[in-house]
DNA sequence: GTCTATATGGGGATAGAC
DNA sequence: GTCTATCCCCATATAGAC
């Protein structure tokens, strides 16, 4: 069931526009803290016309979190058929998450930081939506531990979670002014996963 | 300077109530999406007493979140004192943090999740007190590397910021009733540290 | 499709009694 | 210290004109 989406959704217009504005917004400010007049404001319209768009303003959101979800899962599945290395492909594979959630789009990073201002029904489609994508995650690992180029004795879940937490939590302080390019970082990330940090010589 | 605070805070009471059952209801659901009724109701008062407290709703928060600071930084520095071997150092203090972010305090949580509700003012002085708790971590960091344990050649401020992150992150998933034990989960990012997941014998 | 105008509710906050 | 009472604002959302 797809929650609060209106009927026929009219014939496309610019609501990419609508929602890139309002992800810009909620990815800046927070979702309750930015009201309907500031994204009317963006689109250079009035709080009421958004209702003919979305039911809601949570119906609002929903639909970003979906756009967010579709654009991260393309990206990977793009990086995964870029390489026939394993290794080189969970290389790839980091660096497109953290490009969908930092450069390509906000959406990526509301999905993944404003789930809490889903109500009961918006939240259980959103996390199954998440699911999906970690689902995705959840394959690279399991064949990278079938192919024995992981070891065999990780386990697969807790590997995904927290690997996908440390490229998420890169979100709340990564500057792109900063020392590091996003692609250091990825390697950075890759590097620690592949042999830890630890001087074995010492 | 002390955003917000009132001024001699009266004789003590039990302020550590209102503190704690706020932090748990901006844990459960948000700082925006609770109302000094619902902290009010919590605390058996009514929302205007809240005021002889704090003076605002941010205020509040903002103790709330000095509180957080203090007891992870307290956590940290004891259980670094635990051990004289440098690798075991680690595993306590990893475990130190994510105990303290997710049993011991909802105020750690709050100030990881909710710095975003704060005004500018305030939210200068939580990043003051985030920066010094994350200090503690890169003179944990730097002593490894002079020692030789960590190898030179690692960053060890991009190794602070993912390692937090993997570690900050687990609070958005961990179920205490799950297959892991905190502990567990905290020992498996220190093996992940130590020597990554690769299969070296592949 | 967008605007005008407005309903409606809830939120943080204040003043002063007790 | 807490309660009573209340103010004021701003947010979401609606109805109907254009």
């Amino acid at each position: 069931m797809v929650y609060g989406q209106v009927p026929p959704a009219g014939k496309g217009g610019n609501q990419g526009n609508l929602l890139s504005n309002a992800a810009r917004l909620f990815r800046e400010k927070g979702f309750e803290r930015t009201s309907l007049k500031e994204i009317a404001e963006a689109c250079n319209m009035l709080p009421g016309s958004l209702y003919y768009r979305y039911s809601t303003k949570e119906a609002l959101l929903v639909e970003l979190m979906r756009r967010g979800v579709d654009l991260v899962t393309a990206e990977v599945e793009i990086a995964y058929a870029c390489s026939a290395d394993p290794v080189e492909k969970l290389r790839l594979c980091i660096n497109a998450h953290l490009r969908a959630l930092l450069v390509d789009s906000d959406a990526v990073y509301v999905l993944l930081f404003e789930w809490r201002a889903l109500g009961p029904e918006a939240r259980e489609e959103v996390i199954d939506l998440r699911d999906q994508y970690e689902s995705l995650w959840a394959s690279i690992i399991e064949t990278m531990i079938a192919q024995g180029v992981v070891r065999k004795n990780v386990d697969g879940r807790l590997l995904r979670l927290i690997g996908l937490g440390a490229l998420n939590w890169v979100a709340t302080w990564f500057d792109p002014k900063g020392a590091h390019s996003l692609d250091a970082i990825g390697d950075f990330i890759w590097q620690i996963a592949i042999e830890g940090v630890i001087n074995k010589d010492a």
